[in-house]
DNA sequence: ATTTTTGTAATAATCGATTATAGATAATAT
DNA sequence: ATATTATCTATAATCGATTATTACAAAAAT
């Protein structure tokens, strides 16, 4: 009886599931997570709720205050901006560190990612807007995979989080941000190659804000 | 019937013992975490306890494989650089944002702190180790307060968990740094007072490298 | 009329019991 | 004798039920 391992107990999947819906705002900020109601949805008893809940708390996506229960943490402009700074602040640092440590099989993943990111962003310049979840996906594993050389698996895991963070903000404001974001990834790859690691931080820089100020934008 | 907020509810106590129980060593490092004899030892229920591990699951204190139970997280020298860098990192850039925006009520925040941590450390000089807790607790308050006009509640948050990860390291080697880390904090306050930030922050990297070498030359 | 008290319903926190899984040991087959 | 399967035991994961707390509403008092 050979056990695949990444099967997914009940409690690692409501746990993804609870983290996936406050993301992609399925689950609304600071929206009271009523226990009876999520056992209803997410079909778990309360106690492996409960546990699912606790961890993403020390992560920072749910806020639970004395004994009231638990709510969605809340958004604000504020958030938004500390989030973007941290990610810039990580992800920088992170960058540089991969820049000089990695090697050719880090190129090669660099280039591979890259490449999945840049035909979906092209169906997205085409009007395809049907995949917003695999677009942000195919971001994330370019972004990780810039930094995966980085050696640090205390700073991927911190970056992980922050990124997520910044993520759910992006999900808020459902537009595209398209060409320029397509073109500063393009030059992010570029930069890697040759490891120019100046260009590719200020690159970053000016990717993360634009998105902040695209999303501030929207929401008014 | 007033009720006092800060009244600990049975999970949030557990949590907080298991957690203070890794960081100064009473629970070994990679020790499994059986859930009757934490039962027995923290005289709470099961699920009671299962929340708290996993809060710390997310916070990176506690590790969790397949359904085999919880585990303390390992340390290792590796680790210990990886949050020393990330703690140089965040600290820095607290540092620098937080003497920018720091007014009178900070700097008086600092001096106080300074004052407090100063003293135990002649206590600590003198020869009187018994209270190496308080003192790790007052070394807490003095680098929270140079850092907490930085006006980010997000980066002040991680920065409090990789500052604990980074101090469950320094617990498990006994012996008290002294005096070059005592001059340090002196000049740390001297550099927030006349908000010198490169002084500032390069006396920091050094304070947090020494510690790292300090630990690594006792654990041998 | 406003504040305080008291009772009640809704909901969260906690627990003990049940079910499922993993690791170890014994039994069987080649 | 070794490898494989079956059985058993320890322990983790999950659940339903109980207890405690909070929030709301109605009544009483100033």
């Amino acid at each position: 009886m050979h056990n695949v391992s990444h099967e997914l107990s009940v409690g690692d999947s409501v746990y993804e599931a609870l983290r996936h819906d406050i993301i992609f705002g399925r689950l609304a900020p600071s929206a009271k997570l009523k226990l009876d109601r999520l056992k209803a949805d997410y079909s778990v008893s309360i106690a492996t709720l409960r546990e699912a809940l606790n961890r993403l708390v020390t992560e920072g996506f749910v806020k639970t205050e004395g004994q009231r229960g638990f709510f969605v943490a809340p958004m604000s402009a504020a958030g938004l901006r500390e989030i973007a700074d941290l990610r810039i602040l990580l992800e920088c640092h992170a960058l540089k560190l991969s820049f000089e440590a990695g090697d050719t099989e880090w190129e090669a993943r660099v280039i591979a990612a890259h490449h999945k990111l840049s035909r979906m962003e092209e169906r997205m310049k085409s009007g395809d807007h049907s995949a917003k979840e695999v677009w942000k996906q195919y971001d994330w594993e370019f972004h990780q995979a810039l930094i995966s050389a980085c050696g640090s698996e205390a700073l991927l895991n911190v970056h992980g989080t922050v990124f997520d963070k910044y993520l759910r903000y992006q999900m808020r404001t459902l537009t595209f941000r398209g060409d320029p974001a397509a073109i500063e990834h393009r030059a992010l790859l570029d930069s890697a190659m040759v490891r120019d690691i100046s260009t590719a931080q200020s690159v970053l820089r000016k990717h993360i804000e634009g998105g902040v100020e695209h999303s501030l934008a929207q929401s008014g």
